[in-house]
This record gives structure tokens, C-alpha cells and sequence, in this order.
DNA sequence: CAGCATCCAGCTTGATACTG
DNA sequence: CAGTATCAAGCTGGATGCTG
């Protein structure tokens, strides 16, 4: 079932990058992905261009500095492209480059299969809480 | 194209559940999976059954006390199964529940496509920062 | 509209020490 | 081994004010 050998997990394919790595650079890079505001700007931007204060209103509670600092890491990374019109009033778009949609894609999956376990989750954690005294938690 | 209408993005099957919404609990369970620690953990665990210091080694760079956090908030999410052995020395395992497996496979096709594109991110990373004149960004 | 600069509260994190 | 308790420090992130 694994041909290869080397610094990555069992299983895994041999690439030259190992999130699992404290120096690697893909860690850097899955933690602005898979981060609370990196997430929902990929995701909102997976169906299609977007200006700032669009993206603002689908990102439900991200302040403008958030979103700001979180699009240039995005765009830094290659993952998101940003387009300024010169033009009065200023008109930016953001969409995503063929690497971002891409990860993109996995992203929402796994967003989607969060959303569908859900209910399982919130029985889990009745449970939980019931087994443990536990006031409150996550 | 999209038979459905609803709260959720376009495209996206209606759910009952939006982590694009501030309030809805799949935004806490989304990050307990993709925060820092959650995922590295999760990674590890899909080999299989590890125990607390296998798990700390594998995942380079926790600490005792945010992986002891990391399990508690997964274990009741629903996604990690405890089981201690009431042995001297004591003996406690870790291994994914089937709901963290199905989005730990999700997870890892996410963090597989990211170590995949590294090379274009790190390219990608040159490139803005020969444009812009900046000196460090994570 | 599309941001940047600054301030600062507080949550997260990492050491360290200790328990069963 | 498998954790918990405590504490200091630093980073995150929100509010505010300003620019082009």
C-alpha cells in the first residue's frame, strides 16, 4: 500500500513538505488556510469575485482590520488574487488563482462535513457534559 | 442549478447549519478541527490508536498542556475516543470516532493539496515580496 | 469604497511545578 | 505514563480615527 519512504506519516505520499513539521513552511501556510477568518474568505470566495466590503458582509463578524491582514496573507501565498480598479470610488475585487481553488475545494469539503456531522456533535457534547460535571466549555 | 433556497451560500445544499454564521455552533467545531493543534492531532490520529506521548511526539512542537486541551475539546466533540486502561503504568489511548474519521479524510486531502502547492506558494511568496518592498510576514 | 495606524484588553500559549 | 495547576508573556483581534 506505500511504495515510498521518508520524513512523512506512514501512508502519506513522499513529498518534500511535512505539515506535520514544526519548520516546515506548508504549516505557516495550512494555519492561514485553515484559520478562523482564512477559512471563510476562501470559502466565500469559492463562488466567485469579491470586493472588500462584500466580503466583509459574508464573513459574518470579521473586522475590516482581520480581513485585511488575512487577505494580504492569502494573497502573499498566492492562494487569492487582488484586482484594484483605479477608479473613483476605489473598486477592489478578490478572487481566487487556480492554486487557491484548489485547496479550496478541499476546504469545503471539509467545511460541508463539518456542517453534516453536526448533530452528532452537539449529541456528543450533551453526553460529554453529562459524564463530566463540566460546566462550560467550546 | 440549485434546486434549493436557504440560508446557506448558493450552491451549497441547505443545510441547518452555516459556519459562515457568527453564531452557529459548526463555527466551534470547524475550528476545534482546523485550529493549530486540532488539526496536527486529528493527522496523527488517522494512522490509527496513539497514546498521549505518542501523540506529543508525532505532533511537533505541543505542549503537554494544549494537547491535553486540544483531545478534551475534540473527545467531546465527538471526534476522538478516550479509552484509559486502569493499569500501572497508566494507559490511555486515543483513536478517531467514525464522524472524525469521515472529516479527518477531508482534513487530510486538505492538508495533502496545501504541501502539494507549496512549491507555487513559496513562489508565490517571492514574487510579493519583490513587488512590495516588505521584510517579514508569517 | 478601501484600506492603514494606533492603542490596548484579554485570550492563548508555553514553562514550570506538581499529582495519581 | 498521563495528565492538572498556576503564572507570566505575548500575540490576537476589536475599536477608533484617519487617508486617498
Amino acid at each position: 500500500m506505500d511504495t515510498s519512504a521518508g520524513p512523512d506519516a506512514p501512508g502519506t505520499p513522499d513529498l518534500p513538505y511535512d505539515v506535520f513539521a514544526r519548520a516546515c513552511p506548508s504549516r505557516r501556510t495550512l494555519e492561514h488556510v485553515t484559520g478562523r477568518w482564512g477559512a471563510l474568505t476562501l470559502g466565500a470566495l469559492h463562488e466567485g469575485s469579491l470586493r472588500f466590503n462584500e466580503l466583509r458582509r459574508r464573513v459574518d463578524g470579521v473586522s475590516e482590520k482581520m480581513l485585511s491582514q488575512t487577505l494580504h496573507a492569502l494573497e502573499r501565498d498566492g492562494l487569492v488574487h487582488r484586482e484594484a480598479q483605479l477608479v473613483n470610488p476605489p473598486r477592489v475585487d478578490y478572487r481566487l488563482t487556480p492554486l487557491g481553488r484548489r485547496i479550496t475545494d478541499r476546504l469545503l469539503a471539509l467545511m460541508t462535513s463539518v456542517e453534516t456531522g453536526m448533530d452528532e456533535v452537539v449529541a456528543a457534547r450533551v453526553r460529554y457534559d453529562e459524564r463530566h460535571g463540566d460546566p462550560v466549555r467550546g
